[in-house]
DNA sequence: GCGATTATCTGGTCAGACCACTTGACCAAT
DNA sequence: ATTGGTCAAGTGGTCTGACCAGATAATCGC
C-alpha cells in the first residue's frame, strides 16, 4: 500500500541533473563542463557534493574526466550501456518513451526465447522443480499486479537455468528500467499474464528437456499481447507527436 | 601500437579493491561495510576520496547506502545491470572467465541476428549505404586485429539501422567488456572475421530489405567460429579446473 | 619562427568540523 | 503488555579551505 518516501540529496540532485541534460541533449558529446568550482557554485552544492556527482556520471559513462584536463561529456550514444536504459524510458516529464518502451519488449522476447531454449537444455533438475512449482502457482485468481511479479520471478529462474550471465545481468538492468512504470506495463502485457496455459507449457517443455519446444512456448508467451502493445504504443506514439 | 597509461587515484583504487572483492563474494550480500571513517583509515585515504569510490559502487549496483543506516552489499547478482560483465569477464589474475566469454557470444548472437533482420526491416537508406561501404572495405588484405575494428563498426551500423535503443545499449556494453582483450577474442573469432563474403551476403541481404534474408546471414556470420569457440573455451576450463 | 620555460588553468586529495538521519535503549503513559 | 516519547550514540551527508598534481597556453629567450 505505502512505498518507502525518496529523500534526494544535494549530489543526488545535481547527478540527476547533469544526467538528464547530457541524454536530452543539451549537453553536447565532446563539449567540456564548467570547472568543477565554478559549477559547484552555480548548483549551490560544496565542491565534494559536486565530485561524487561526477564520479556516477563517469561510472555510467555519460562524461570522461581528466586530471588537469576538465571533464568532457562522452558520446553516450557509443559510451554508455544497458544500464542507462531507465533514464532513456522515462521523458523529462514523466511519460514513456515508446521507441524505448518497443526496444526493452524486443530485446525481451529475442533473450526470453533463448533464455528458454538454454535452459531447457543446462538447468539442473532443482532449477527445473523450482520453475514447475512457480509456474504451477500461477492461477487466474491472483490480481494482475501481484501476478507480473510472478511471472518476474518465473522468467528470473529461467534465465538463471540457462547459465547465461550476459543474460542475467540484461535482465537486470531492464527490470530496473521499467519497474518503476509496473503498473503501466502490467497493463500493456495483460494478455500474456493472463494465459496462464501458456506459461505452463513454457515450464513442461523445460521440465521435458526439449529445447526446441521450450524455445516455441517462449515465444508464445512473448508475442502473446505484441499486437495490444503496438496499438498502444502506436496511440502513445500519435499523443507525443501531437504535444510537438 | 601503444595504448594510453592508465593511472589511478586513490577512489580507483579503492573503487576496484572493494568491487573485486563484492564479485568474489568475500563481502557477502546483506552485508554491513565498516563505517566510513573506520573504513576510510584502513584503506590509508581521506573521507572524500572513499566517500567517493562508495559513490560510483552504488551507481554500479554493488552497494546500497542509507543516511544514517550503514552501507550494505547488495545482491549484486539480481540488483548489477550488465555494466558489470567487464568486470565478470576478467579473473582476478587476469585471465578470462569462459563461461562469462561464452555467455557474451551468446548474447550476440541473439542479438545481433534480430538487429539484423530489424535493420532490414526499418534502416532508412543512408544507413544502408553506410553498411555497404562498410561491407565493401573489408577485404583479406587488411590485418586481424584491423578487421575487428571494422566488423566492429559494420554491426554498430546494424544496430543502428536497426532503432532499437536497448540493443545498442547491450552492444556497448559488450564491447566495454571484451575491447579490453581485443586480440583474444579476434584470435577466437579469427575464422569469422576472415570469411569477408558472409559479411557481405549479409550487407547484400539488408540493402535488398529482405528480413528474413538478413537474419539467416546474420546467423551464418555469428555462428561462423563457434566450433572453434567452443573447443578454446573448453580448453580453458580444462586449465583453469586444474588449477583449483 | 621555434623550442623551452613559466604561469595558471584543471582535477585529486586531504583535514576537520558540523548537520541529518537511523538505531536502540530506556522510560512514561495507557 | 503495549504504545508512544525521549535521548544518546553511531552513521552517512555536507561544507569549508587548503594544498598537491597533471595539463595547457602564454611567454620568454634564442
Amino acid at each position: 500500500m505505502f512505498t518507502p518516501v525518496e529523500r534526494q540529496g544535494a549530489a543526488d540532485a545535481v547527478f540527476e541533473q547533469v544526467a538528464d541534460e547530457i541524454v536530452a541533449g543539451n549537453l553536447a558529446p565532446g563539449q567540456t563542463l564548467p570547472a568543477e568550482r565554478a559549477l559547484a557554485q552555480s548548483l549551490s552544492v560544496s565542491r565534494p557534493a559536486l565530485r561524487e556527482a561526477l564520479q556516477r556520471l563517469a561510472q555510467a559513462g555519460l562524461v570522461h574526466i581528466r586530471q588537469g584536463g576538465g571533464t568532457r561529456v562522452t558520446d553516450w550514444d557509443t559510451q554508455a550501456g544497458l544500464d542507462l536504459l531507465p533514464r532513456l524510458l522515462f521523458r523529462r516529464d514523466g511519460s514513456l518513451n515508446a521507441d524505448v518502451v518497443q526496444s526493452i519488449f524486443e530485446m525481451r522476447e529475442v533473450l526470453g526465447v533463448d533464455a528458454a531454449r538454454l535452459c531447457a537444455q543446462r538447468a539442473d533438475t532443482a532449477v527445473v522443480a523450482a520453475i514447475q512449482q512457480t509456474a504451477a502457482d500461477l492461477t487466474p485468481a491472483v490480481p494482475l499486479t501481484q501476478r507480473a511479479t510472478q511471472c518476474l520471478q518465473l522468467w528470473r529462474q529461467i534465465i538463471a537455468g540457462s547459465g547465461n550471465v550476459a543474460y542475467k545481468m540484461a535482465f537486470n538492468s531492464m527490470n530496473a528500467a521499467y519497474l518503476p512504470a509496473l503498473p503501466v506495463v502490467a497493463e500493456l502485457l495483460s494478455e500474456e499474464l493472463r494465459d496462464t496455459a501458456a506459461h505452463q507449457n513454457l515450464a513442461t517443455a523445460i521440465a521435458q528437456r526439449d529445447p526446441t519446444a521450450a524455445q516455441l512456448a517462449a515465444r508464445v508467451v512473448l508475442s502473446r499481447s505484441s499486437q495490444r502493445r503496438d496499438e498502444a504504443l502506436a496511440a502513445i506514439r500519435t499523443t507525443q507527436s501531437e504535444e510537438a
